[in-house]
DNA sequence: CTGAAAGCGCTTACAG
DNA sequence: CTGAAAGCGCTTACAG
């Protein structure tokens, strides 16, 4: 009973031709005489024929699809309306250029096995903060990728936002406005050290914040500066903050460095009725549409998300079509500061 | 110079094994003594080999990925945050099965030439609301599909919510405040010959306010009722509005087929100085979260889509395994109305 | 514990 | 305009 599955083979035999004829009325078939073609496709009909993608991909190297490395589960990676965002800018390249696109989250708890695994002619790569292989993986599999907001590689492309300029900014309102007891709360990143020990973006945000402390003779670790790493989430913002309301010496300033952080950091806020930025003032990092929605509008950094995706995949499939010079794009992107109302001047 | 791939067949030869140890080392490591296997995988390593998805798919007949057939561009899809949540449901089970998940908009405009080229173990189908021979592409590409908000068929699985019901009660809602000057902003689905001929989810939340309406002696021909389709989006939305206030009766409700749309409509209202319930009551569908931010905050049905989404992936995944009982699963979920700001007392 | 051999279903020069 | 043949790179009974 468990039927085979109609081929090629099958479908030629029907129609009295060749299998090459067959092949060519699908994909080629001005190459054919009408005829031939509307007795092949007849014959497909009837025997109900599909043809196997895993058969082309294998005899033409073509998948037709861009993978989407990730480097948290899909679920947890869509909790932050980022992603959305930057899949929108890779979705508008696909769809010019005729890709699909592959969501390729980690498998069993490892990136390293989902590289080998994921049928697709090329990686972007997003969030790869601290390279433990992956990257030489990648290179291993042979085919082209795109390194997105990661710990960079000279030949390598890449597509990046100037991270340093930005939080740079963040702390100079700041400090301008006289705060000086100031929590810096970074994104989690599982780099063991401290800081100094960071590597992607989140080092590079913290490389601007330090430029910024310094610039009014402070460091990271002058009283009242303090650093913290939590989750990339809204549960994670918030936990940063009853974390800091319990100091002794409360922060009157919290640099999140994400807008999803801070959207936490003012839930949390609210909850424990402390008036921002009557009492602290607080900054987040990328101007979801959610940070002007809030209350109060929070104070950022915008960062062209979307065009990000965007050309991510499109030096992608340049890469793809055998393009050499591709290697040497290194995009790095500006950043815009956005000064709201979760910001005032430092209280006392 | 354009180097052959480096296959299992080299790699066999470097270690002096066959190509079935090198296929073993790879998948089956426990059926090779250690040795063999430490020796084929430093050979493997050293050429830089790496194994073949599409000959493993084409042999294997697996793909251990999901198919996401969408009705629109991905740019346009994920304007709606409706999906990111969605997506969310689907990556949770994709994650816990070890699937990655393939989004799959039209081809060069057609859902018909995407269906036959994704390499997919499965399909799950969005919003299919007008089936147009798609269903036949998918059962003619053998794999199992389940159907998502979209046109009923009886041997398809499918999830979908009780639409009816919903409309039912947010119409209820309103006739119950006085209102009888009432405009319905349906999802444009590019079915000709107005809501009579309309056929899934949007047919049958008119179905509901037919429903709704008769148990008031009116029907969508009444004086005073008006219907009209746009697309989902908040542009959509915001077009609708400013059509239906040039009239010479202005509607004192507006309901809408989804947030978004109802979210522009809002704009509209705003941008036009209209007061909202004050002149007139707005109502949405889907409870996305910005329903509950927006001012006024947004009357509105909640429907489970993170749940839609992890059903229907469940679903496929049995399907995909082999279950015949999976045909028989046709979910559809129960809505909830949220009665908040943006609805109100017939004016007048 | 390891190997020889068949075959998954397609496309593509090449020849006519 | 059409066909015979090779081959893409792998896995899997089967045999030893």
């Amino acid at each position: 009973m468990k039927n085979r599955r109609v081929t090629m083979q099958d479908v030629a035999e029907r129609a009295n031709v060749s299998k090459t004829a067959v092949s060519l009325a699908f994909n080629n078939s001005n190459r054919l005489s009408e005829a031939t073609v509307k007795n092949i496709l007849e014959a497909a009909t009837e025997l109900g024929y599909s043809q196997d993608p895993a058969a082309r991909m294998l005899r033409t190297r073509r998948t037709d699809s861009l993978g989407l490395l990730l480097p948290q589960q899909l679920d947890k990676v869509l909790e932050n309306p980022y992603y959305t965002q930057f899949l929108q800018g890779i979705g508008q390249t696909c769809q010019r250029e005729g890709f699909t696109l592959l969501l390729a989250p980690p498998l069993r708890g490892s990136m390293l096995k989902t590289i080998p695994y994921a049928a697709v002619d090329g990686f972007i790569v997003s969030g790869l903060e601290h390279d433990r292989g992956e990257v030489n993986a990648l290179r291993q599999r042979g085919i082209p990728f795109v390194l997105v907001d990661s710990e960079l590689h000279d030949d390598v492309p890449s597509v990046e936002i100037d991270d340093s300029e930005g939080i740079e900014a963040l702390l100079t309102h700041l400090l301008d406005l006289g705060h000086r007891r100031i929590a810096i709360v970074a994104i989690e990143t599982g780099t063991e050290g401290g800081y100094t020990h960071w590597r992607g973006p989140v080092l590079r945000r913290m490389q601007g914040a330090i430029s910024a402390l310094a610039s009014h003779g402070l460091t990271p670790e002058s009283a009242g500066i303090t650093v913290l790493e939590v989750p990339c989430t809204r549960a994670g913002g918030a936990s940063a903050f009853n974390k800091l309301w319990v100091q002794s010496e409360c922060p009157t300033a919290i640099v999140a460095f994400s807008d999803i952080i801070a959207l936490g950091i003012l839930d949390a806020a609210r909850e424990a009725d402390v008036s921002v930025p009557g009492e602290v003032s607080v900054t987040g990092f990328d101007d979801l549409a959610e940070a002007s929605w809030s209350s109060p509008s929070l104070t950022t950094i915008r960062q062209p998300i979307e065009a990000k995706g965007r050309l991510a995949a499109e030096y992608l499939v340049e890469a793809i079509a055998g393009s050499d010079s591709t290697r040497d794009h290194h995009q790095r992107l500006h950043t815009t500061l956005l000064v709201r109302n979760s910001t005032g001047p430092s209280p006392g």
